[in-house]
DNA sequence: CATGAATGAGCGTTCATTCAT
DNA sequence: AATGAATGAACGCTCATTCAT
C-alpha cells in the first residue's frame, strides 16, 4: 500500500522534527500531497499513526536483537561492538528513536513503547554480560544491575547524540570508559 | 505574591504530570481555584509560566553548583559523595526536571535550559576530575570528556528515575561502575 | 464556491451595520448558517474578511472607472452625467463604501483601500475636467486642484447618503452649485 | 479635578489615534499613570469618558457658533472669513473631531454627537447664506438647500484635511470653489 | 480618593475527525 | 480509495468592570 507507507514516511520525519502534538493531519496532508480525510482511510486516528510508527520501531528492534544475539562471536572486544552496533541501529531509525524519547512522557503509547525498547536492551545486555562473564572476558558480577547501568548509559548517550548531533562523537570515549569499569567488575 | 506562586507551583505539577501542551489554562485556573484572566495578570502568556519555572530551575541549579564546588573537601570518595549530592538536588526538584527533560525535545525555551542545564553539569564535572586528579585519587587524563561521560550517565539516570521511580534503586551500582572507570583512566 | 460567497454578504452587510469589531465570527457564523470553523477553511482570518471585501470593491471600482471614462460623450451636461453615475455606482457597493468609510480610520488595510479608491476617484474627476476644458465647457483652470475639490465635495455627499439615507436627495443641488463653480473656473 | 481632566485629555489623545475600540482602560491607565480602578472612581464607564469627550466638544462647538454669529460682519468677503473660522475651530478640536467621524458609524453616542454637530453646521450656514443675501453678496436662493451643500463640502474637507494632513493644503481652491458658486446661486 | 488583584464572558482561532460525494 | 468541505469542542488570551483594602 504505497499511500499508508508515505503517510507514515512523512508523519515520521515530521513527527520525530517538531513532535507529536506539533505535527497536524492537515500539514501532513499537505506534504504527503493527500486530501485530510485519506489519512482516515489508512489510519483511525492521528495517535494511531504513532502507535504503528512505534511498533514498527519495536519489530526492527526486536529483530535487531534477536539477529544480533545469534551472530555474537565470544571474543576480548566484544562489548565495544556491541555497543556500536547498537549506535548503529539506532542511527539508522533515528526518527523513530527522536519521537519515542520525546514523547514517552507525554504519551501513553509511547510510553508502552518505550517500556518495551529499554526491556529488550537490558536484556540483551545482561546476555552479553554473561557470556562475557563465562568466557572469563570480564569479571563475575550480576549481569541484571550492570546491564542496568549500561541501558543507563546508553540511554543518556541515545539523547545527546539524537538532540545534539553537532557535537563532537566522544562515542569511542563511552565504550572505553564502559570496558574500564566492566573489567574491574563491581 | 501569593497567586503568582500558587499558579507557578500547580503549573508545575501539571506540567511535570501531563506535558506543557496537555496542561491547558482553564485546567490551570480550575485546580488554583483562580479565573483564567487571572493567570494573565501574573503571567504574559502560558509559555511565560513555562520560561519562569526554568528559569527558576536554572538559577537554583546555579546556586547549587557553586556552594557544592566551594564546600568540596578533597578526599577518597569524593566522587561518590558528588553524585549522590546531584541525585538529591534533582529529587528535590523532580518536577522541574520532568519538564526540561519530557519537553527540550519540542520547545524552544526549553530546549535552551537543557542547554544551560547540561552545561553547568559538564563544567561541574570537569572542575571535579580536575580536583581529583590534582591530588592523585584518579589517574591523569582528560577532564573534559570524562566529564562529558559522567554527564551522559548522569543524564540517563535522571530519565529513568523521574520516569521510572518504581523502579528499584541502582544508584550505589552506577556510582560504583563510575568509580571503578574514573580509577582506571581511560 | 457558494459557502464563500454567503459567507461574505452577510459579513458584508454585517460589517457595514455594525462595524468591524462588533461583528463577532460566532455571530457571523450563526447568521451563515455554518460553524465557525467554516469561516477559517474559506479565509485566513477575520480580517482577510475584510480584505477580500475591500479588495472586490477596489477592483469593482478600476473596473467601473475604466469603463465610464471610456464611454464619455463630451457634451454640455457632462458633469452632472458622471457625477450621477458615481453616485450610482455607491448606491450599488452601498455597504462596502460604509465599510471602508466607517474603518479607514481604525484599520490599516481599509486606510489602504480608502486610498486607492481617492486616488482613482481625483484621477477620474481630473480626466474628465480636463476634456470638459479641452472643449471649452467649461474654462481653463488647474485641473489636479478643481478635481480635488470635486472629491471632497463627493466624499462629504456619499458620507452623508451612505449614513443619513434618510434625509432628502439634494444631489441635484450639489450637482448645480458644482456646475455653477465649474463654469466660472477658480 | 486635575485627575479626571488628565484621563480625559490622554483618553481623547488615544481615542483619536487608535480609535475608541482599540483604546483599552488598561492603556489609558498606564499612560494616565493612575490605576485601572481610579477610571471608574470618575466615569461609569469606558463609553461615558467617549460621551463627555463628545458633550463637550458639543459645547464648545454650540459656543462657538453663538459667538460667531454675533461677530458677523457682513461684508464681501464674509464667505471666506466663516470658512476659515470653521476650519480653524476644527484645527483647535482635531483630536474630538477625529473621535466623532471615526465613530458616528459605529457607535451610537458619537452618531448623536455627528448629529448635532452637523445641525449646528447647516444651520449656521443657513444663517450665515440668508444675511449675505439680504444684503445682496449673494444672489437669492434657498439658504436650506445651499446651506446643505456648504455643509457637505465641509464635512468632505474635514475628513481630508484630518487624515490625510500632509497631503497640499488646498482650502483656498475650496473657499474660491464656493464663493463662485454662491455668487452665481443655483 | 486611590489601588490593583480578580473576575468572567467573550473573543479569534485551531484541529482531529466525519461524511456526502 | 479518495476527496475536501464542514464540524464543534476546545484552546490561549483580552478587557471592561468590580471590590476589598
Amino acid at each position: 500500500m504505497k499511500t499508508k507507507d508515505r503517510i507514515l514516511n512523512i508523519a515520521k520525519s515530521m513527527i520525530a522534527e517538531q513532535g507529536f502534538h506539533a505535527t497536524t493531519t492537515a500539514q501532513l496532508a499537505s506534504k504527503a500531497q493527500i486530501s485530510e480525510g485519506t489519512i482516515y482511510r489508512h489510519f483511525q486516528s492521528k495517535e494511531d499513526i504513532l502507535i504503528t510508527i512505534l511498533n514498527d520501531l519495536d519489530e526492527k528492534y526486536a529483530d535487531f536483537s534477536v539477529q544480533i544475539q545469534s551472530q555474537l562471536h565470544v571474543e576480548p572486544g566484544i562489548i565495544a561492538t556491541v555497543l556500536k552496533k547498537q549506535l548503529a541501529f539506532v542511527a539508522k531509525n533515528q526518527e523513530s528513536f527522536k519521537i519515542v524519547l520525546s514523547s514517552f512522557a507525554l504519551l501513553q503509547p509511547s510510553m508502552e513503547s518505550m517500556n518495551s525498547v529499554l526491556d529488550r536492551m537490558q536484556e540483551f545486555m545482561a546476555t552479553l554480560l554473561e557470556k562475557a562473564m563465562q568466557t572469563g572476558i570480564i569479571p563475575k558480577q550480576s549481569a541484571q544491575r550492570t546491564a542496568m547501568v549500561l541501558m543507563t548509559m546508553l540511554l543518556g548517550f541515545l539523547e545527546l547524540r539524537l538532540y545534539w548531533p553537532e557535537d563532537e562523537d566522544y562515542s569511542a570515549d563511552v565504550v572505553e570508559f564502559c570496558r574500564q569499569a566492566l573489567l574491574q567488575g563491581t
